[in-house]
DNA sequence: ATAATCAATATGTACAAACATATTAATATT
DNA sequence: AATATTAATATGTTTGTACATATTGATTAT
């Protein structure tokens, strides 16, 4: 990384800081725990002030991406990948974050009809089908995470739409559907022989189930959405706080 | 609030600083849109620098609870008090809300030697010991959960406290420690022997892992707790709220 | 009256300079 | 050899200062 600053560029010299640190987090070394430079020897090789560096760190150490610890220095987070409740950072940039290159593959839209759970919570008849979305996603040859999506009809998806674009983007800029409230329930199961060979694991390995249930502004329900995640793969974060 | 910054206290100014905010977080007139007061203006009545005041600022932004806006002010975010949904019950009471009656067996408490982990959560050196106390819950013919709970020595516990008294209740009233703060981390992953066999279930079924990092007010580790529930035993819900 | 200009005001960015503190590692002391 | 002291080194805290930038509101020119 070196000199990645330019001190004429109009972005912030601690955006820029913070992009190169990121970088950093992404290479193979530092996500192996070696500690990165000192905050004196790196603002010096940014050509920056430890102040202006130190904004950077810190805000990738609230984002839970680095930890500072006194004398030892600052090195990556050795977490799997995490999800902090309160950010809706969506499942793509939570890895492009970390630096984590995953593959979309095994994509299928389909449209179905939903089962008594799903239609109660869609608040619609029986007959009226519903487009499905699946996905697998990691590396093919190790998947880590199955997920199958439902979309209310009222929304008006067709499926023929550009699926490969962030989906709340998507729903935001061509359907004026704006996705404001979550509820998700957490829970551990042994894997069925469907999600098993989806996963590449065997029958009965443990998984970590992920219900969504997402609303819009006006609570109204606009995506079911069911995770299956590999054991170990994914670790769900939460944050309480009372007064 | 005015002058609620001690510059003789040993408690960083601008962590008193952020306290201080959120008192103000709190109060009825800024939740309902009321600009705060400049940050020149502000630094100068807590008697600190801007900058220090700004560095508590920014950890509040970075929570979500405070926006900034360029020329208009600092204003308490809409979705405030977002995380009190989440449940700061205690287990008791979660479990009389579901109408489970639970009991309380294979209670156990030792003295151990923090792990490495363990030791860097409570930032303590490995030679310290800390109190340690296990419990299984559930019908024994059919338990579904195993905690495996650790005390900051600074607590001062002994070991021989009444800890069939609801454990937050204790540590407040006897003890004057006040849990706020609580980072959860929640994976599935299959039962190693010991745990299977507390459980009741068969090796490296999945089981639901439930970490829960306790701090009081001023953010210091409390307790360090282990929950391992049986698949399907436990559901954890999360709510959140964008904008 | 409307549009363009300017000033005021808030946050945003950036630096340099100290001193504090915790922890490890080296050294000296018992 | 075990313990106490000290030094080195990293992050942590805090201030003072300066200029940049975006936005609102008032002023001025069309």
């Amino acid at each position: 990384m070196k000199n990645s600053i330019d001190h004429k560029s109009p972005v912030p010299l601690h955006i820029q800081a913070e992009t190169a640190l990121r970088e950093l987090i992404a290479s193979e070394e530092y996500r192996n725990g070696k500690t990165l430079p000192n905050e004196v020897e790196m603002a010096k090789m940014m050509a920056i002030s430890r102040t202006t560096l130190r904004q950077a760190i810190n805000k990738l150490v609230f984002e839970g991406l680095l930890v500072r610890k006194k004398r030892k220095g600052t090195t990556v987070a050795d977490n799997a990948v995490s999800s902090r409740s309160n950010n809706w950072l969506s499942f793509s940039q939570e890895m492009k974050l970390r630096g984590i290159t995953i593959k979309n593959f095994e994509f299928h839209v389909t449209w179905v009809f939903p089962d008594d759970a799903l239609a109660n919570f869609f608040d619609i008849s029986k007959d009226r089908q519903v487009l499905k979305m699946e996905r697998v996603r990691g590396r093919p040859e190790e998947p880590f995470v199955y997920f199958a999506s439902y979309f209310h009809p009222r929304i008006g998806l067709t499926g023929d739409e550009d699926f490969k674009r962030p989906l709340y983007e998507l729903l935001e800029q061509d359907y004026s559907v704006i996705a404001t409230l979550s509820k998700e329930e957490i829970s551990a199961k042994g894997a069925d022989p469907f999600i098993a060979e989806k996963l590449r694991i065997a029958a009965d390995s443990p998984v970590l189930l992920r219900k969504r249930f997402v609303f819009d502004q006006g609570d109204r329900p606009i995506e079911y959405n069911l995770g299956y995640y590999k054991a170990g793969s994914f670790v769900y974060t939460v944050e309480s706080r009372r007064e």
